[in-house]
Formats: structure tokens, sequence, C-alpha cells
DNA sequence: CGCGAGGTTGATTTGTGTCAATGCACGTGG
DNA sequence: CCACGTGCATTGACACAAATCAACCTCGCG
């Protein structure tokens, strides 16, 4: 049970035991990518449905003087580009940040997984949760300064990570270097660099080689204004203005 | 066929002409709302589907201090929270800014429409343009400044207004306030009026009243290096690096 | 006719960007 | 085993875009 594309999927649907088993067949065969490697490119009509199972991916697209924008942050369980198919060409491109492995599914495996109505919710519902984490990061560039933007990163990524089980504690490995954070945040790199000092010096976060742990998670939810309910895990639904606050507790 | 749904529709899948009939048919009956009136909030369970048949509604979220970030604007033939059903509860709020007709769909009748395999995929066609959508929005305010950020906006509206046949040759109703369009871009009303200005003053746009116009098309897209390709309309996808930049000309 | 919402403008502050340099860890080749 | 190069983190001085604060204007409407 330490498929991260299962345990991402339980969020999203009830599976049963043949479902996770249709999963992990799918999800078996991986292919390993280089750092820093196109996956699909923007323009390109997507064939191969890709599916992260190590290492950390992203979306972005890329502005005529160079400028970048990650919009999306792939973990492990997390899929690329499902539904492109509909849509018919990449609006943008997908690369790796560190080594990879990717499993590739075809038109005729996406077919037979959507076919299953348990699975074609789940995979739906994860379409959906990616695009309420689009809002979220909108809301986070628009109207969030940048320290408090970096935390609320950070609150996202240890959540997601916890998800599918690779969190450890409080801490998880932040595979970014401040470069990427900084095309992430729409920030430049010396400003993330500040920032993230600031934040290491109050305390708020801890930083030992890649691995950031957060020593008060409420501390630093509440700092940002962090509130987990636009990832839309079944049991951390926070009550409203209630004490279960940001649902990391 | 002045029908705003069904002009958006037929851009997402080839509708026969029983698929419009029935289109027609579920938008027929129409609600008025009051401009700045809330149709669903953060946090409810969603019930009927909204869909908006004329006037100008948006989802937004409120932070703790009182900022509002506008995060989707619906125009006349967009639907505002269709696959929300799957999510269980609403992780933002709709509300009108001008005054509105919304035809509002009951669950029975959004399963006989999605049991249509065409209008199916037209509506998910739609809900995979809104994340393109979400998605450039980002790069705009990541990567853009405030003059370019709302040329691109501007851009934008001009084409999707078009898009339903509500604009008059190179012009729309800008049914916005500053204060508005300020929520949108992650701006203040003072920068956007003085932003606004510019571009009026360098003769990208011509305001009167609420009708904006945009003499040179070209020019405003290349000021803000606006490309249509997000909004995947079946003809208008531009050779990229081509001539017919940006699908407005 | 007066009020209020929204648009306009100026003076000033501040957050973030820009430019440039330094440090540090690591890997590689001589 | 050391010299060097490269990629990334760090720091400082300075510039600039956008926010803030505070008026004032204008027009439609009750």
């Amino acid at each position: 049970m330490d498929n991260p594309f299962i345990r991402k999927l339980e969020h999203g649907a009830k599976l049963t035991e043949e479902d996770r088993e249709v999963l992990r067949a799918v999800s078996s065969v991986t292919r390993p990518l280089h750092a820093r490697q196109d996956v699909i490119g923007e323009g390109e009509p997507p064939f191969d449905v890709h599916l992260v199972m190590e290492g950390l991916a992203c979306r972005y697209k890329l502005l005529p003087d160079g400028k970048r924008q990650i919009v999306a942050l792939f973990l492990p369980g997390d899929i690329c580009d499902l539904h492109v198919q509909i849509l018919g060409w990449m609006d943008h491109s997908i690369g790796t940040l560190t080594a990879c492995r990717l499993a590739e599914l075809s038109p005729a495996t996406v077919d037979r997984l959507t076919a299953n109505p348990r699975i074609n919710r789940a995979l739906w519902w994860g379409t959906l949760v990616d695009e309420a984490t689009l809002r979220e990061w909108l809301v986070n560039m628009g109207q969030r300064s940048a320290d408090r933007q970096l935390a609320h990163l950070i609150c996202e990524l240890l959540m997601r990570y916890r998800l599918v089980g690779l969190a450890e504690g409080n801490s998880f490995m932040l595979a970014m270097t401040q470069e990427e954070l900084a095309d992430t945040a729409g920030l430049t790199t010396v400003h993330v660099n500040r920032m993230m000092r600031a934040l290491r010096k109050s305390g708020l976060i801890v930083i030992e080689g890649q691995r950031i742990s957060v020593p008060d998670v409420l501390a630093l939810a509440q700092f940002c204004d962090f509130d987990a309910n636009y990832l839309h895990l079944a049991n951390t639904r926070t009550n409203w203005g209630g004490a279960a606050e940001a649902g990391l507790a």
C-alpha cells in the first residue's frame, strides 16, 4: 500500500480491492527521467497520460521574454495531463524538477480506467482539486505578501506530502531550488531567499539540507491564513470558524 | 440562435439540432438577480447548478482581513459550479457583479445533460477551459506588469464576448468598477485607475461609458503578449510563431 | 438639490526587483 | 590530492513599481 497513486485516489472515491489492483497494475511500469527534462511541451497534442510515481514535476508556461511561471507542482500520485485529450493540444508545458519515475498510460488504458465508475470519479476528483488549488494559488499571488505566500505554499506541500505518505511528522523534502520557488510564487530568487530566511529566523520553519520542517504547524497556518478546505480531503473538512483550524492539527 | 449557452458549447463539441433543442429547453427559464448578490457561498454544499444567461458574475474568495480575490469571471453562456458536486462543498463563493439572469439546473437535469455524450463532452470542455484560463491568470499575475496584466484581461474578455456574440466589432461592455478590476488583477483601485488611464492615453483602448473598444487589436495583443490558445477555440488555433498572432485578427 | 458611488489625482511610503558581488559545497580532471 | 569550475545560496546597495493616504471631482439619482 505504498503506492502514492492509490493513496491519493482513495481520497476521491471509495475504492474496492479490485479497483486498487487495477490501479496498481497500470502504475507498476515506470520510466525514469532526469531532473529538468521536458515531459511534453506547449502546443503538442497529448498522447500518453503521465503519472508521477517518484520525484517532483511541474506545469509551467514560458513568456517570450524568457520568464517562467510554474502553475502547478506534481508530487508522487499526481496525474499530469489526464483530460487535455478533450482540449486537443497543450496550452502549457510539463517538465521534471528532480529526477522522476513516471508511469505512462495509453489512451486505451485511460479508457479502461474511466469506464470504472469509482475510479472515474476519483480521477475527476483529482482534476477538480487541481483546479481548486489553482484558485488558491491565485489568491496567494494576488492578496498575500511574499513571506505569507511562501508559508502558504509550504503548508500546502506538507499536507499533500502527508496525503501520499511522504511526509515524516511535520517535515518533508523540499526538492526545489530557490529559483524554482521564485518561478512558482511569481517572485525573484533574491526575494525568495530573503523571505525564506525571515521565516527561518522567526522559527516558523527549520531547514536542514533539503528537508524542511515546521515545528508549530498551527502557528505557520495562522501566519499565512492557510485553510486546507480547498484540497477537499474527505476527513479533514474544517468546521468553518471552528477550532480544528487549517485541518493540519 | 442568440442563446449564449448554446453558442459557447458549440465550440466544445459538434452538436446536433436535437442537442440544441435540449439545451435551449433547460436554459429557457431564468431567475433575475440584482447586482452584487451572492449566488452561493464558500462552505455550502452545491445543489442546483447555475448558468449565467445575462449579466456578469464571478467566483471569489475572501480573506479574513477583508481582502477579496476574484478568481473567475462568468459571462453569458458560462456555467458556474457544474462539477463541484463531486467535491461536496464550495471552496469559494459565487456572486453577481451586475444584474443577471441565471438558469438553474437541477441535479436531475444535469444528469440528463451529461448522459448525452456530445453535451457531456462540451461541458467538460468548458470546465477544462476554465482551468486553462485560471492558469493564464496565474501567469498574468506572476509575470506581467500591471498595465500588461489589464491589457491581457481586456483581450481575453473581448475574445470571450465575441465567442457568445456579445461583442460589437472590437468593443464590448466592460461592466465592472475599477475596484472589481482591482480585485481581479490583485492590484489596488488607485493603481488600476492609473494603468487604465495610461492604456487610454497610449491609444491602445478607448472608453466611452462602460463600452471599451480596442482600435488596434493586434497592437494590444502584442503589447501584453496575448495568445488565445488557452481558450481552446477550435477554429482559432494559432500557428505557433506564425503570423495569425493571437487569434484575434 | 444634495448625496453617494465611483473615478481621478498628488504626495509619500514600502515591498519587491535589479544589479553585482561573495561564499559555499560539490564534482571533475590533471 | 589539489585546482578549478559550476550551481546554488546569501548579502548589500540602490531603483522602481505599486500600495497607501488623502483629497477632490463628477455624474446620476432620489
